[in-house]
DNA sequence: ATGCCCCCGGTTCGGGGA
């Protein structure tokens, strides 16, 4: 089973990549991020017409997730729980059933940004962060094959930045926001595109803006957490860096990771 | 130090992103 990950920046000004990319990669499953529009104006018919299953979790303008799957949802439920006020659309999680009689659960997640430091937006961040550490752990205790993938926008250590310390006081990157990711991690979470390489250099998004992409000054702050019934079953992870050279680009690019579920 | 670029809503500019 592929399951995959992607921040299109709207998935209206992006469909045509979405169904070329779903083509060419094949995956089970994609939780997209920044879909940017209402559930109604969703473009459910041509992702239907591909083969997929949609579930959508959207607000209007800003952040929206959405759930891909081949086969059907058998639950499919929005938000994270933990503070009810928060209104943003950054959350979606479903279960699909697997071949071998099994289940697969995914969290789609668009976790905040956070900048500027020094706003409201940055503590946002951080009880969005602890919202989803509970989360995680009352989901962990199932003791199943469960994926938390997403834009989580946190780079885990500097080798997923190519100038650090230009990044020191950046909310992707404060030291803040590092421990709470490694203390979720810490839970039982195997990143999957870092169980197969420490490489530095495997960026997942590189900025519109002063020639980031055509100098490689990317980022990795999308990432699939797997559970270690998940990771037990990691065959392969990849990121498809080159959908970003496409005309008109998401500045993010899909990640994906293959587990051998059918065979469990 | 700030903006570069892109997207949205809704109109020709402001908010947001990272």
């Amino acid at each position: 089973m592929r399951i995959a990950t992607w921040n299109v920046n709207s998935v209206k000004q992006r469909l045509d990549h979405l169904l070329s990319w779903l083509q060419e990669r094949q995956p089970d499953i994609v939780c997209l991020q920044e879909t940017k529009c209402v559930d109604e104006a969703f473009p459910r018919e041509p992702i239907e017409a591909a083969g997929y299953n949609v579930a959508v979790h959207g607000q209007k303008t800003f952040n929206g997730v959405a759930l891909l799957s081949r086969r059907p949802f058998d639950e499919v439920t929005p938000g994270l729980p933990g503070e009810p006020e928060d209104d943003h659309a950054r959350f979606l999680e479903g279960v699909v059933s697997t071949e071998g009689g099994g289940a697969v659960r995914i969290a789609c997640l668009y976790l905040p940004n956070g900048n500027p430091v020094g706003t409201e937006k940055y503590p946002y961040k951080l009880r969005w962060m602890d919202r989803l550490a509970a989360y995680a752990a009352d989901r962990l205790a199932l003791e199943e094959p469960f994926v938390m993938a997403g834009d989580y926008n946190v780079l885990p250590a500097a080798r997923d930045v190519p100038n650090p310390d230009a990044w020191s006081s950046d909310a992707l990157f404060l030291p803040q926001t590092r421990d709470k990711f490694a203390g979720l991690t810490a839970l039982g979470f195997t990143d999957a595109i870092r169980a197969g390489s420490d490489a530095a250099g495997l960026y997942t998004f590189w900025d519109y803006q002063a020639g980031c992409w055509q100098k490689n000054m990317g980022l990795r702050i999308d990432h699939l957490l797997l559970s270690p019934q998940a990771a037990d079953r990691l065959a392969a992870a990849g990121i498809d860096k080159h959908v970003r050279g496409w005309d008109k680009p998401s500045d993010h690019v899909p990640v994906w990771c293959d587990l051998a579920l059918e065979a469990a």
